[in-house]
DNA sequence: GATGCAGTTGAGATTCATTCTCAATAAACT
DNA sequence: AGTTTATTGAGAATGAATCTCAACTGCATC
């Protein structure tokens, strides 16, 4: 068994929730693709392969991907809120282009080692970081 | 006059735009305090002064203000843009405590630096850099 | 300090992402 | 297979943010 839906398994088995068939069509779809994706592309994703998952079960499991550490919740982007799987994948940081919406992802690690400095410094126990910035792209200057 | 007021009055005439009293409470009201606010906590504190002025009209002042480099958009908390007044502030980072809320500012500027060398490397324009990270205070964990 | 014009306001309607409700259904365990 | 308990889908509800438009105001000009 794939190494992610091993973990997702027992995540849930942790938390006493069942591994349905819904739950199980929305984690292959979020590992199909390394797009970001928001919760609408992901249901469009799913309806166009026929395994279809309603929004609601959608929007209720997505949460559950981002406790279980497969995902991350990103920069949100034209009002909606974006996600990437980054199980097995390095931790890197956003340029979110204002005009055109492309998403860039740059190096990380220096500035994780930066940011781990600051909040040591502050006694405060990082679990998520949130690094980037929005602007123009290459193309849309 | 006031150095923000007399850049805002710059700001506006310069995008053909009026310095009415709206504009000018709303900006004032920002400046009064130096928490982090979202537009509701602007809302009531001036309902409080007995200078209302209407929802829509934050709302359309908000961009204004961030646009004239007044206020600086932040990390979004309870589902709600906020944003703080940055002018005359030093830039700094965020790091918000998942547990009881509170934000904690720390220094910035390496960062910056670092981030600004990525962005250089992908000709990505930075207008507006969104910096921080998730965990728990020292009071919290 | 009156006039004209273009930009602005407030109130309420509207949009739209996200959350909620609840009756029908499916997973898990024995 | 039967029992229990979590889950689903469909649509309703919520709520932050945006839009509409008739009434209003800042401001430049005379
Ligand atoms: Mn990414
Ligand atoms: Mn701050
Ligand atoms: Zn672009
Ligand atoms: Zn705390």
């Amino acid at each position: 068994m794939k190494k992610e839906k091993e973990l997702y398994r027992d995540f849930l088995r942790s938390k006493n929730l069942k591994l349905t068939k819904p739950r199980l069509v929305i984690m292959e779809a979020v590992f199909e693709n390394h797009e970001h994706f928001n919760v609408d592309d992901l249901y469009e994703q799913i309806k166009k392969k026929h395994k279809n998952v309603s929004r609601a079960t959608i929007y209720r499991t997505v949460p559950l991907l981002v406790e279980s550490g497969l995902i991350k919740q990103s920069l949100r982007c034209e009002s909606k809120d974006i996600y990437e799987h980054t199980y097995g994948h390095e931790n890197h940081l956003h340029f979110i282009c204002e005009n055109c919406g492309k998403i860039i992802e740059s190096g990380f690690s220096d500035v994780a080692n930066l940011i781990d400095q600051l909040a040591k410094d502050e006694k405060f126990k990082i679990s998520e970081y949130n690094l980037g910035a929005r602007g123009k792209c290459k193309d849309c200057q």
